[in-house]
DNA sequence: TTCATTAGTTCTGTTTTTATGAACTATTAA
DNA sequence: TTAATAGTTCATAAAAACAGAACTAATGAA
């Protein structure tokens, strides 16, 4: 139904909303703890394309995606930014979760002294 | 995984977070397009519970669930405004299509004159 | 042209998540 | 006790996401 609810393409598109140059789809591969196969990605690059919420422009070899948030802004004002911001702090809580359960994996062998 | 990668518990948590009082389960029901089961509303309050996003208070016959916005605003500065806003530009946006669903149903009869 | 390479797509089966009816628990009130 | 209301748990069905394999598209040699 509507390609912003889930969270991987969430990611994707705060993360292209938030770039300042088109993005292509191999950039995602390692977006997440593990990495994901490009055709789980193209999936979801599709989910968005579908939507409306991002445009892709063949250059070349590649595939370069850009947001089209002057028209969403137009309908939803705020709404990019809400999101854009929601993901960002949420990924810097993941960030320091993933470092805390590192630093924990690691203790269970060095105990920090 | 994440309790906010669904998008209807997503609006159960910003309804939550925005109302002014605590809201029980079954104030839910009719949230949505069509009717949710009590029984799905209850997972999804109790994957909310469970992620620590909400809290639970027994009040007689109910349940009365408040939203821990000190505790989580302290460790995700902004991060509820963002997503309340999100989902209320959403959600107004939403209920556009949904007249124009509406309005376009009839038509398929009456054609406006 | 043909072959190789890179980037992405489509197909298809598997896994994971969500949705939901039915049976159950908890609280209150008659 | 019985009834009524609110919510939970369980089992399973349905839907969505994931991922490998085979495919297409563009480019650049040989």
């Amino acid at each position: 139904m509507h390609a912003l609810s889930d969270p991987v393409r969430v990611a994707i598109f705060a993360e292209i909303a938030g770039a300042s140059c088109p993005q292509t789809c191999s950039n995602f591969v390692n977006i997440a703890e593990k990495s994901i196969p490009k055709s789980t990605l193209s999936q979801h690059f599709k989910a968005l394309r579908e939507a409306g919420l991002i445009r892709g422009e063949r250059h070349g070899v590649e595939m370069r995606n850009v947001s089209r948030c002057p028209e969403i802004d137009k309908r939803f004002p705020g709404l990019i930014a809400a999101i854009v911001k929601a993901h960002k702090i949420q990924q810097a809580e993941e960030g320091r979760a993933s470092n805390r359960r590192k630093r924990e994996a690691g203790g269970r062998k060095s105990r920090r002294k």
